[in-house]
DNA sequence: AAACCGGGGTT
DNA sequence: AACCCAGGTTT
């Protein structure tokens, strides 16, 4: 699409208004986006800012990681959560080393190919690390067009065929101006356009926004929508197990993994979320008769 | 299409 | 205590 008051304003908008983030500083590389964006896909910026330091201090280039102990990955991924990504990033580092001579692509598909890096990561990568031309449609994106252009209070819980044709539409033509709006349209949702408490006093496009021009209708998709539980989860006892092993300089007895656990966490279920982990190669076995868990070598 | 996967902050 | 945040992989 040539341009459209939504693009422009939007992206005029941003220039203004931007976050000074580093991996968004001149002399950022691709790897150090990339980082960012894997860190970022489940955490938010100010829990991901000390992390990204020093994870590009230590392993400026992609090489750098692929060349690392997995325990010490793990230990610096710290409390980001989803700890399987940091190895997935491994796997990428080492990937776009032996496969790309450890520069990162800057081809949706091939990135696409890379462990750990979905459609959305991709796109972002290629806008944000190359200034090419992608269709960045993330959580707050999706937000900020089913609010303005479809009167929507919250995009559909999946992806729609249309929805992704019309974000596709929307992206301008020449490929700098596609990235602006790719960091524009994110940024916009991140701290404007929010889920919850939305500030159209300080939106540029609040005039054309069909959600408030409609009086704010209340979410259609609210019954489907169900909260995922946190206490007493297989999620909450794998987090708690890293936590201790990444705290500890030696292996630990399964015995005080037990105990250390979360309250209330029967036998099974620890072993279960155990199994999971030494399965996801978070964790490592040793000692048979007294075993023990650590973090991975 | 749906389930799984962390952890901190706000209300 | 309840609710919010988010994208990739696996089944």
């Amino acid at each position: 699409m040539p341009s459209s008051p939504l693009t422009d304003r939007v992206t005029v908008w941003f220039g203004e208004h931007r976050r000074d983030l580093p991996w968004r500083a001149p002399d950022r590389t691709p790897w150090g986006v990339l980082v960012s964006e894997v860190m970022l896909q489940q955490t938010p910026v100010v829990r991901v800012l000390p992390v990204w330091e020093q994870w590009l201090r230590v392993w400026p280039v992609p090489a750098d990681l692929a060349a690392a102990g997995t325990a010490d990955v793990l230990r610096a991924w710290g409390r980001l959560g989803y700890p399987r990504r940091a190895l997935r990033l491994q796997e990428c580092a080492r990937a776009i080393t032996e496969r790309h001579d450890g520069v990162v692509p800057s081809d949706e598909d091939e990135l696409r190919a890379l462990p750990g890096i979905g459609s959305y990561t991709a796109a972002a990568v290629v806008a944000f690390a190359y200034g090419g031309r992608s269709v960045v449609l993330d959580t707050n994106v999706r937000r900020v067009l089913a609010r303005a252009v479809d009167g929507a209070a919250l995009p559909s819980p999946a992806h729609t065929v249309a929805e992704v044709r019309r974000a596709t539409a929307l992206v301008p033509d020449a490929p700098g101006d596609a990235a602006a709006w790719a960091a524009a349209s994110m940024e916009l949702g991140a701290v404007v356009c929010t889920a919850r408490a939305p500030r159209c006093g300080a939106c540029p496009v609040a005039d054309l926004c069909r959600w408030r021009a409609d009086g704010y209708p209340p979410d259609l998709h609210a019954a489907r929508r169900r909260t995922q539980g946190w206490a007493g989860t297989d999620r909450q006892v794998r987090g708690r197990v890293m936590g201790l092993l990444r705290d500890s300089v030696g292996p630990v007895p399964l015995v005080e993994v037990e105990r250390l656990a979360v309250e209330g966490t029967d036998r099974p279920r620890l072993q279960r979320c155990v199994d999971g982990l030494v399965a996801d190669g978070l964790v490592e076995v040793v000692g048979d008769d007294e075993p023990a868990l650590r973090l991975p070598a």
